[in-house]
DNA sequence: ATTCATTTTGTTAACGTGTGCATAAATTTA
DNA sequence: TAAATTTATGCACACGTTAACAAAATGAAT
């Protein structure tokens, strides 16, 4: 049925050989030949057996996009941010593959036939086990997301710390003195980094955060919601809490709300993300913006540079955050 | 450097067509060099060649997700539900390829040695094309979402229809005379199906549905506040809204807030999806589920087991919306 | 015209796997 | 024990493509 170099090559009365130069536009080609060809390449629909090639050619035309998760611990716009970041710059040219680690058992299956590169959205240091085999593999890698220095691949990350240190800044000079911290997942790089840099911000104006002002969240909406009612049922509540994303800032003002407290007079909530739907919660949501398509569209850019060069030296990029100043943080009021 | 069967075959002492038989646990070989040759292709860490087995079986060991775009109206918690909803099904003996359609400029990268079986997550008239391409190179095709009957193919959809006519009836029965609906896109089949199972609704009770009250939105959030302002701002506004989905209804939601409305007192307003965030909103957002995760990991169960059996008939398969009773639609407030 | 260099095309093998057919080995039957 | 049957293995080719090398065709130079 489907048209194979050798069927043209009856049609055109030359060998396959010289059909197979003619479509990869070899200039060992006559242009004549070339053209007529192509012509008959065209008219018999024509469409390359990317097995075969790849059997051939040593490379499977294929990106893999592995998460640490899929199914959990990463939020939907996180995941979607991603994946359009990276189809919006991988052509038609090659297929995009997606996946969580947590879905295998072992990695024999990803070897460097079934990739050309990879891309990772890296959440957790259990990732590590994933990357050195990759990078065993001699797969092209970038990591994203993840600080990970001193290795052989691409790693763009923003830079969480200083975005949180920014909002931590931010609620000190709103006035604030009692400032919580809601945190991710235990174990996951940029839970710590947020936690750092937003510590940071607090001792560096001389202020501490006692412990129970630190409350672990898994980055879910319902462990925001837990995480702020037991925040505000506290002797000496805090007068302002900041998010570890904006998930879970979303279930905080929810848990205030349905306790009677208005955001921002009676408590101020600071995100991380700018998630889409940052701008329309009420009041509308002040939040770190972290470029995750930027991060994951240049990710995808650097993976099809490295396939072409086959290059494996060490390469660091940090994207910048930025402070979304809008309602739901406020100046401590008089108390 | 990565073993073959071939080299297996050499330190077995046998031809390779032995190994590639006990290797598939063909009845043809003895248990005992079954047993041998297993155990040394352990030891040597073999791992099957895709593409040559692809080349040679006709099977690609892929299975194509599309969507009708990726960039643009899909909202990312149904995205993500989706593949969410896939990912949990295909074992990792598959390739999972995400694709949107809009991705492409022709199809003719689309054929049956590519693509064991798709998965279309259909929202527009406009995939019409696709799927008749798809159908035509005879590969087995599920498509999600959109009722198209008398295909020959799995057709896997909610019932959007009538999940909007019981949202409807509910505003309705609460009293709601001035009832107003913010449609979505234009031309996507769920609009169309969310629009008449509303008005079906609305008029059954006696009442109608002025032309002013029927918005046009495109899914997204911004639309949803833009519309929602809209209406605010007629002489007579409505006491109730419908919105086509949970994005437009939270910016709908925020377009009350900030003109100073009160939700549910002074305007009702009911999605449609029961997004993550729907249960968060201030006041929880009473909507209608969708079962997108369902819907799609069934349809991942389905195109699986056409691939094995190869079947073309058509099947249709319907699950039931749920009125998700919140806070932010109430009883008409005495005016 | 003959040789040499250059350009264009063809021959053949290779990539790693599966399978129809032939053959060898083991087992049963006469 | 020989023949017939069954069971286990190997040979050779196929899948669709690329590429090293060989060969033919063309053109230039003597």
């Amino acid at each position: 049925m489907a048209a194979t170099i050798k069927d043209i090559a009856r049609l055109a009365n030359v060998s396959h050989t010289t059909v197979s130069r003619a479509l990869n536009n070899s200039p060992l080609i006559k242009e004549v030949t070339k053209r007529k060809i192509m012509e008959i390449a065209r008219e018999v629909n024509y469409i390359p057996n990317y097995n075969a090639k790849s059997l051939v050619l040593q490379r499977s035309h294929t990106i893999g996009l592995f998460f640490t998760s899929i199914s959990t611990g990463t939020s939907s716009s996180f995941f979607a941010a991603t994946i359009r970041g990276v189809n919006s710059v991988v052509g038609i040219g090659y297929n995009l593959f997606v996946r969580g680690i947590d879905d295998y058992e072992d990695f024999s299956t990803i070897h460097r036939k079934r990739f050309d590169g990879i891309i990772l959205m890296s959440q957790s240091d259990a990732d590590n086990e994933f990357i050195e085999h990759v990078l065993e593999q001699n797969i092209p890698l970038v990591v994203l997301n993840r600080l990970i220095p001193g290795g052989h691949f691409v790693n763009i990350v923003s830079n969480d710390r200083e975005g949180s240190r920014e909002a931590g800044r931010y609620l000190i000079e709103q006035g604030h003195e009692r400032i919580a911290i809601i945190e991710g997942i235990k174990g996951f790089k940029s839970t710590e980094q947020r936690r750092a840099g937003f510590l940071e911000a607090i001792e560096q104006s001389g202020k501490t955060v006692p412990q129970e002002y630190r409350i672990a969240g898994d980055y879910t909406t319902e462990s925001g919601h837990q995480a702020m009612r037991q925040l505000l049922q506290l002797q000496t509540p805090p007068t302002a809490v900041f998010c570890s994303n904006d998930d879970m800032a979303i279930g905080a003002m929810n848990a205030a709300y349905a306790l009677g407290y208005k955001v921002p007079e009676d408590v101020s909530v600071i995100g991380f993300d700018d998630i889409n739907f940052a701008r329309y919660t009420n009041p509308a949501l002040t939040t770190v913006k972290r470029p995750v398509e930027q991060i994951s569209a240049h990710g995808a850019e650097k993976i099809m540079e490295r396939i072409e060069e086959d290059a494996n030296r060490e390469e660091l990029i940090f994207l910048e955050t930025a402070l979304m100043e809008r309602q739901s943080a406020a100046a401590r009021s008089g108390s």
